[in-house]
DNA sequence: TGTACATCAGTGAACGCGCGTTCACTGATGTAC
DNA sequence: TGTACATCAGTGAACGCGCGTTCACTGATGTAC
């Protein structure tokens, strides 16, 4: 099995890397090849033999950032649950945090690209759905086994919706009051043990 | 008072008009000048006439496009209220209907274009944060006068978050069915004459 | 263990193209007498 | 009412620039004997 990366796997790795921040902080249109290629410390000349095209790049690199955030809010939700809270608040209050407010590049690729998703190539298109379905399912792990069926897309659309609200008022405290609004609302309707 | 627009405030009123559904079909990035100008029934070179920069434009574009989406959601809510739906139920069903999916070029900015908002030059930022404002504000108004203050922004992001996931979905049956479960999961939390 | 050669990953110049912006000019509109 | 001129809106060519993509080449890695 891959135990030794070649080279070649290696630069690919690092590119695919490179380009999965890159999309969440410029948007898809937001970087060009040359920029991502040589952020991963290389020259653009290269790219094509990674890559068929830079749609390939970009239905690769959402793929990874849609893995790369769901290790870790799931690894903040258990980090939440060891000091007692429920699985959805864990999620809730990661998810729609000050923190993933303000880190864009590194968070949830859904939240920083939804609304350019319709426009993208039908490769690329295909990608972000996945990455939707992922998000979805991430949340209904987080609910109770007793939770209604229409509630993981509802709250799945809550979550990306506020974080997404919160952006465009600006990363203050305008941005940070809509978040914990939502917050509040969440889970005082889905959560069990409201506190906050 | 501007009884008489003169010739070039008709044609800037195109221009705009033209821009605020072509920013909504493809996005900030996707359309440019000249393709804007053209649609308006003119040249290029004409631009600079009217506008100091292509991000001037989008700023106007925006703002309109926000006026032109409340204007018609407001009229879809105002039907549905004559047969006899509150005036959440109105906004929601208007807002989360499988027609609002399909027609972006004429629907929400906001839903629209949100995840691209941060990025874009401050003018342009300034625009969108008003469109967010303007829909949080709208929510509020056909909520009921006891609704706990935090579900104005609580709803606005679900309606924003759930119209975005169902387009990267697809307008096809699943967009739909996240459509159906977002508006069931909203009416049954708030409205208080369930049924659907 | 060392040499000769083939393979491979990456380089950098070049391409065609579309973009935002500028500008000298034209033809139409409106005003002065 | 008609002519002469000034103003104005729009035209179309041109600019510099950055993009995605291609390709001949280079230098490093790995294999054969």
């Amino acid at each position: 099995m891959d135990s030794q990366p070649s080279r070649k796997e290696l630069s690919h790795e690092r590119i695919v890397a490179t380009a999965a921040r890159a999309i969440r902080r410029g948007g898809f249109h937001g970087v060009g090849v040359a920029d991502i290629m040589k952020e991963a410390g290389l020259t653009h000349g290269g790219f094509y033999a990674h890559f068929s095209s830079r749609n390939a790049l970009l239905a690769e690199a959402l793929a990874r950032a849609g893995r790369d955030s769901a290790d870790r809010v799931a690894q903040g939700t258990a980090v939440r649950r060891t000091r007692g809270a429920s699985a959805l608040r864990g999620f809730v209050e990661g998810y729609l945090s000050d923190r993933h407010l303000g880190d864009i590049e590194a968070g949830c690729p859904v939240a920083a690209l939804v609304s350019e998703m319709p426009r993208q190539a039908p490769e690329v298109r295909e990608a972000a759905a996945q990455g939707v379905r992922g998000l979805i399912a991430a949340v209904r792990r987080a609910l109770p086994q007793d939770a209604p069926a229409d509630s993981g897309p509802a709250i799945a659309s809550q979550l990306v919706g506020a974080l997404q609200l919160a952006r465009a008022l600006g990363d203050n405290a305008e941005g940070q009051a809509l978040l914990k609004a939502s917050r509040r609302a969440l889970l005082a309707q889905y959560d069990r043990q409201p506190s906050d």
